[in-house]
DNA sequence: GCGACAG
DNA sequence: ATCTTGTCGC
């Protein structure tokens, strides 16, 4: 699929936070699609302890950092069964910084979502959609390039106050920034951690709520996120 | 200055 | 994210 390059990404952390401020104001969080069908997940890996040096003598000059490996999944969600996967790998020199981790793992995420032929309703991304400091995680910066729907699903708290979550799958708490609510702190799962659900970017927090929901089968996340990580994770290991 | 801090 | 052992719960 698709996407707007809306700004560039060799930028140093000053610039970065400089135009998540901008993007924010064009993330929309009212919900136009009326019927989800295909839903995906995404995630990155990479192995942190190898820094690779790749030389061009030609334009470019050299460039430096950790191989990074991405996956997307598409999934149908009523039956939830797998219609497509694909992965894609480049060099990643941007370190992370909580609050720009976007500028550290779109371009590798972008890349992934290129090679789908699949359109998605949906996007699922192991990070926070609003809940973020400047109202625009990774998962909204995503929907906005991809001008999709998305939702954010973590597995920690970025941002936010809560109170404890009932222990019943479907149990939540509101996730809140000086009163105003920007996810749900939800059970997925009985007696296991809950997880941070903020809306991306053309979504509700309700609907993302529903959504997370349907698309787990009886494990903590998200079938599409949990798929995606195991693929990415043997492409990064290089393991079976 | 101190603590917090998605992956 | 990744490095780690045993251990509790369904």
């Amino acid at each position: 699929m698709k996407y707007q390059k809306l700004h560039p990404w060799n930028v140093d952390y000053k610039r970065a936070a400089e135009i998540q401020g901008r993007l924010e104001k064009s993330i929309v969080l009212i919900c136009a699609a009326k019927n989800f069908k295909i839903i995906a997940g995404a995630d990155v890996s990479y192995l942190p302890t190898r820094t690779i040096r790749e030389g061009k003598r030609s334009s470019t000059g050299t460039k430096k950092g950790k191989m990074f490996y991405a996956s997307v999944m598409v999934f149908e969600l009523k039956t939830m069964e797998r219609v497509e996967a694909v992965t894609a790998s480049g060099i990643v020199d941007f370190p992370y910084i909580p609050g720009l981790l976007s500028f550290r793992e779109s371009p590798i995420l972008l890349k992934a979502f290129a090679k789908i032929k699949s359109n998605p309703d949906v996007i699922i991304l192991d990070a926070q959609g609003i809940a973020h400091p400047r109202g625009i995680g990774l998962a909204s910066h995503i929907g906005l390039l991809l001008d999709k729907p998305t939702i954010g699903c973590a597995k920690t708290r970025l941002i936010g106050d809560y109170n404890e979550v009932g222990e019943e799958m479907g149990c939540y708490s509101p996730l809140t920034v000086q009163d105003k609510v920007v996810g749900a702190v939800l059970r997925t799962r009985k007696n296991v951690k809950p997880v941070f659900v903020s809306p991306g970017h053309k979504i509700d927090l309700k609907t993302s709520i529903g959504l997370i929901l349907k698309s787990c089968r009886g494990c903590r996340l998200p079938e599409p996120i949990r798929q995606a990580h195991n693929l990415v994770k043997k492409t990064a290991t290089g393991k079976e």
